[in-house]
DNA sequence: GCGTAGAATTGCCCTGACCAATTTGGTAAG
DNA sequence: CTTACCAAATTGGTCAGGGCAATTCTACGC
């Protein structure tokens, strides 16, 4: 009975494994992908056994997932597709992955809101934030500035920045959003990393401006600062998303072999 | 076979009856209250099914709502709880709840988040929305002036006005958070509800000045109304929301009997 | 003390079945 | 033709019990 907590060490994240796991995504897919409209009947528990050739049980796991994403209505008598809109956060991942191209309108909206929450935490920090948090934010600022980074290696740093300010924002709200954004967006993030072109004048001349701001604990600043920063940052990853889109089609293939894989037993 | 689609009729939403739902939410908020600290390991599944005396299934689509839900991290070898902060937002609904009193520092950073979200729908509104959507909220933000209404109807109408204005913009993103932020604060409004005071000549105010601002379309003056409105919204609500607290101290009661209820069969 | 093999535990999946509620389709009344 | 209503089929929710693979725990040997 050696102390059986805080064993912290679980390094690999969600494989994704697991059948019902599997087979939660392909059915999320599905429904994104408009296959099934908002409103229509899913086909029953027992009909999606036998034809992804599962047990009942791990369907009604996968289905309890879809319900509690918001993308389906499951209640006895049947379940029905739930309207996009009325979804949980979580289907944003899905999105972004489902669709062969990742969306960019969607990752200006993500980027949008990511902009007003980021600036909104940081106009908190350097309010009544805690002077050990502004430091720990300028010094990853300051990694920013190291002009040997190149262009994926300093968008992990920027995210990072980001992920720091809203996660070390008291607000917890802030946080479970955060939190839940980035996660969806890493492997989006992932992919697009090595086409990144960075414009280094740029970016120097704002982490300097910040990095005044948040000296100075100027809030007025700060929300300056952050509608440039999240505008160029935006600016940066759009083309190399558009980049990495070209160079990967092959999410649809391997969207149909996920289906396939749970299909074959 | 008579047109099987559109019966969008369902009006009883989440009657939070099936067992495996009740059990999820027992252990989430034991999960919440802190019985649990992050990186415990939770009982196993076998040991779920006889103390609360459900079947291994049940349990299983509970523990995979857990997992969903960002609270537990489950793997085979054991589930473990996970820190609170790399939960979804879905949980913000469960520590309303679970709290005997609805905790006011969580209230306050809900507003604020929305406040921001809210600010930035209205700004796209007023710059890129349709006309028809504006008039839509001119419409709802018309109903506020009638001095007949009540507290209570008065919040509600204001409440709306924000979700349309957040669903009207354009951006998925502020649309799922805005819909999952309003829908897990429902029940906890629908209890303060009754309890508001309504400063009319303030709200009559700000709503004169958010009438000219979106006839004009004028964004900066969008902004502004919002950062005050918002306010004097949440100047409004806290007050209430203490009060309806100090009647209501039975949701730990209740929140037992739920467990007593599952247990017993 | 340290590492390792085996045992116990645990999550995962399966078969097969029953119940209660809804849906469905047809029937009778208006 | 529409409407109200009733029975059968369908569907989700739950249950019992068992096998498998991976992890964790334990004890042994070094």
């Amino acid at each position: 009975m050696v102390l059986p907590k805080k064993p912290f060490c679980n390094e690999r994240e969600e494989t994704m494994s697991a059948k019902h796991n599997q087979l939660a995504g392909t059915l999320t897919d599905e429904i994104l992908s408009g296959r099934y409209q908002a409103g229509d009947r899913l086909p029953s528990e027992r009909e999606l056994a036998v034809r992804f050739n599962v047990n009942r049980g791990a369907v009604r796991e996968a289905m309890s997932r879809l319900s509690q994403l918001g993308v389906a209505d499951i209640q006895p008598g049947g379940a029905r597709v739930s309207p996009i809109n009325e979804a949980s956060l979580d289907i944003i991942g899905h999105m972004l992955a489902a669709t062969r191209v990742p969306d960019a309108q969607l990752l200006e909206q993500i980027f949008e809101v990511v902009e007003r929450l980021l600036s909104m935490a940081a106009e908190a920090l350097v309010e009544r934030g805690r002077d050990a948090d502004i430091e720990a934010v300028r010094t990853q600022l300051s990694r920013l500035f190291d002009n040997g980074l190149d262009g994926e290696a300093h968008a992990a740093a920027r995210i990072e920045m980001m992920r720091t300010i809203m996660i070390t924002s008291g607000n917890l709200v802030c946080q479970l959003i955060a939190h839940g954004l980035f996660k969806q967006f890493a492997p989006t993030l992932e992919a697009v990393k090595p086409y990144v072109q960075l414009d280094v004048e740029a970016f120097n001349r704002i982490a300097r401006r910040l990095e005044g701001a948040l000296a100075n604990r100027d809030r007025r600043a700060v929300r300056e600062v952050f509608d440039d920063f999240s505008e160029l940052h935006a600016r940066t990853l759009a083309p190399a998303i558009e980049a990495a889109a070209r160079q990967s089609v092959r999410h649809a293939i391997r969207q149909s072999e996920s289906l396939l894989e749970v299909a074959a037993s």
